[in-house]
DNA sequence: GACCCCATGTAATTAGTTACATGATTCG
DNA sequence: CGAATCATGTAACTAATTACATGGGGTC
């Protein structure tokens, strides 16, 4: 539910049209959540609905220029005012999904972990290598920055603590020949 | 996109019906990610016309077990096979609204922080808790409380940088008196 | 003329939420 | 008997994705 209130703010620096303010996003998070430009005009047009936007008044019916209401500006302070609980946010498929491997022993976790740790250190190469390359005044994107690499860090180390874990419960499998659990049994 | 294939795994222990894969989709997460029934219902309609999932044949009408097809074994090998990649996350919200506050320049993006600090720190303690009190045997939980804890610390550690770089940015801004950005601008 | 960027939208589908309706069984 | 839990579902809505349709303007 990110969208709604990033129209908002992005509108809180003046009058914008739906066009721009996908570009704005965009270019903010550094292309990193790309928006589809149809859901900014539903996203606008629910907006509209509830008062918290307006179309300007010398309304060019192909150019619309959307600004916020008083009601708008509200609703924006009122995010930042209120910080991101954790019950907020949605499911963390990763999470969910080792636990759902670990619960059924029928598959081998530690290979899942192993291909999850590959995608989630190069990944974090990406990130690192975008930093260097990222200029110093560009605030908001330097921010969108270093929560990725930071969270990707986090789950690199869960990653290590899950295979830790996992050795201590059911202790490794016994080497060569025996009945070891398939790489993600078929 | 987890429950779907959620439901897929608890099946691959067995028929199950709707009902009870609710409470064992909340028992393995311990409830951190609660499930409401009627969308388990719905999911489970959704599977059962692909074809991933079918009814058991003595499908008694008011207490139907559900189970496993081979298709549907196939893309429950395939969720745990492949990673979850980055781009697939849904939008981090608390990013994209620092980012944006950062951009603004009308808010005190500092009490946006610090509001967000309180909370994050709060809910780290919470999980502390959890764990302290979780039980040896119960590794799911143990593996998304784990989670939970290195995501928070990860977010806690990422407010400290965001304040670092603000501070090296747009240097602290004037002592009392001054046109001093408001707390949330109103 | 073909192609790209600007600019607006609709349609269809999936995912998820909350709330409601219905009935059986169990237990104090 | 009443309340809780088991069990199945529908309705209405928000959010998000993908894909399509339409048209103006500029440029190679």
């Amino acid at each position: 539910m990110s969208v709604r209130q990033s129209l908002l703010a992005l509108l809180a620096e003046g009058p914008r049209h739906g066009y721009q303010l996908r570009q704005d996003f965009e270019a903010r998070t550094g292309g990193t959540w790309p928006l589809n430009v149809g859901q900014v005009y539903t996203t606008l047009a629910r907006l509209e609905r509830d008062g918290l936007v307006e179309v300007a008044d010398g309304a060019d019916e192909a150019q619309k220029l959307y600004s916020l209401t008083n009601v708008g500006r509200a609703e924006l302070e009122l995010w930042f005012a209120t910080p991101v609980r954790r019950g907020d946010r949605p499911r963390d498929e990763l999470a969910i999904k080792l636990a759902m491997a670990a619960s059924l022993g029928d598959v081998d976790v530690r290979s899942v972990v192993q291909a999850q740790r590959t995608d989630t250190l190069r990944a974090l190469q990406d990130y690192t290598k975008l930093k260097s390359r990222a200029t110093a005044e560009d605030l908001p994107w330097l921010l969108v920055l270093d929560s990725l690499i930071f969270t990707t860090e986090a789950e690199a180390r869960w990653l290590d603590a899950v295979e830790a874990r996992l050795a201590r419960h059911r202790p490794t499998a016994a080497p060569a020949g025996a009945t070891l659990p398939e790489a993600v049994r078929r």
